[in-house]
DNA sequence: GTTGAGCGTT
């Protein structure tokens, strides 16, 4: 069957984006939201009543009008809440904006193919946006590609749909995420509490998929990655690009497929603790360490209590900086990089690129417009207190 | 069976 796209739009009159079908002539709403990150449906102008139409969606799957898309432009629906419009700037993104986080950042490529050149990187990543930089990380002795690379783009518009969605390159899948080394201190400023945008999905059973999840979470707003551990083990990772979404999920019990999941905040992964050094003092405030399991931490004093005794950030970070240490003796030996892809590409065998790192000709950094107009302060929310999941499509 | 892979010789 010839690939059918069908034409989708933020508004109707905007120029819209061809989105593939499916085989069966049924568009997912992944598939839109790769395109237009939180969308949640879509809607199109009906040409007998010239009334706006919404498009049937069941279980993340949209079906077309009268089984035929045709050559309507269909128009993306957001969440209420999430409702933006291109060239509005409401409060929500005048704390963004201040905070930082609408800037771009390199973003790392995990999984590429061993033959993948920073060429080949380029010419896939150029057709999302305009790209400044592109790198494939390479063993200096040998030349060869470790597996991973980053990329950096003009457009934070760019990067967030990068970001959103998984990527075949070269016959392989790869993530692109930000950075460790960003994670952190991309959602807050030098006084301000840490943010938590991942959420902890306890009691998963082994039949929900990857895809399963970003769909159901979509609903609450713009999902950025989706873990599940493997072998299984009956939890989940779910990170959000709001960290007010993923905190207003923590202690509920949502039911997916029929399944009651139960979520929490996500405590730090070990090995990164390095990050929270960075951050000084007052770096302590906001994620899991005090406080045991599923508690939030509570904000705002610094230094933490075990028992009887404190520690102070001071102390806190030198005991981290031990264990650190430690750890580093033992780990991080060679041939660890990239495991599990030796069977997915035999081709190993790898020209050697001369470039290490390519700049784009026209470098022009993009810190782009930014409008003082610091409206307001507070965010508009929009979150009840209760979010069952009623509306989630999956029913029950 | 309720806490995650891999992270940059700048």
């Amino acid at each position: 069957m010839a690939e059918l796209y069908i034409r989708v739009g933020e508004d109707e009159n905007e120029e819209p984006m061809e989105i593939p079908s499916e085989d069966d002539g049924t568009v997912l709403l992944s598939t839109v939201a790769a395109q237009f990150p939180g969308a949640c449906g879509l809607r199109y102008r009906s040409p007998a009543s010239q009334c706006m139409r919404g498009v049937r969606l069941v279980e993340g799957i949209l079906h077309a009008p009268e089984n035929d898309w045709g050559s309507l432009v269909y128009v993306v629906n957001y969440p209420k809440d999430n409702k933006r419009k291109m060239d509005e700037m409401d409060a929500a993104s005048a704390v963004k904006m201040k905070r930082g986080i609408d800037r771009t950042s390199d973003l790392i490529i995990l999984g590429l193919p061993w033959k993948t050149s920073e060429q080949d990187l380029k010419d896939y990543f150029v057709t999302f946006g305009e790209v400044i930089m592109v790198q494939v990380k390479r063993d200096v002795k040998t030349g060869n590609s470790k597996g991973f690379g980053f990329v950096r783009f003009t457009e934070y518009e760019t990067q967030s749909k990068v970001i959103s969605q998984r990527h075949m390159i070269d016959g392989r899948w790869c993530d692109c995420k930000l950075p460790n080394s960003k994670v952190f201190n991309q959602y807050t400023g030098p006084d301000e509490p840490m943010r938590n945008c991942k959420i902890f999905v306890g009691r998963c059973t082994e039949d929900i998929t990857t895809d399963e999840l970003r769909q159901f979470f979509m609903q609450y707003g713009e999902v950025t990655d989706v873990f599940i551990p493997k072998p299984f083990r009956a939890f989940a990772f779910v990170t959000f690009s709001d960290d007010q979404v993923a905190s207003a999920l923590c202690g509920e019990d949502l039911i997916i497929k029929g399944v009651s999941v139960h979520i929490s905040n996500a405590e730090p992964k070990h090995n990164n603790s390095r990050q929270m050094m960075d951050r000084g003092a007052g770096g302590f405030g906001g994620q899991g360490y005090g406080g045991g399991r599923g508690g939030l931490p509570s904000s705002g004093s610094s230094g933490v209590n075990f028992g009887g005794f404190s520690l102070n950030p001071a102390m806190m970070a030198a005991a981290l900086q031990s264990m650190l240490a430690n750890q580093q003796g033992q780990t991080n030996v060679a041939g660890t990089v990239a495991a599990g892809q030796t069977s997915a590409t035999g081709d190993q065998s790898q020209a050697y690129s001369s470039s290490s790192t390519s700049y784009s000709s026209s470098a022009s950094l993009g810190w782009a417009a930014g409008t003082n107009s610091a409206s307001g302060s507070g965010f508009s929310s929009g979150f009840g207190t209760s979010m069952e999941s009623k509306s989630s499509g999956w029913g029950m």
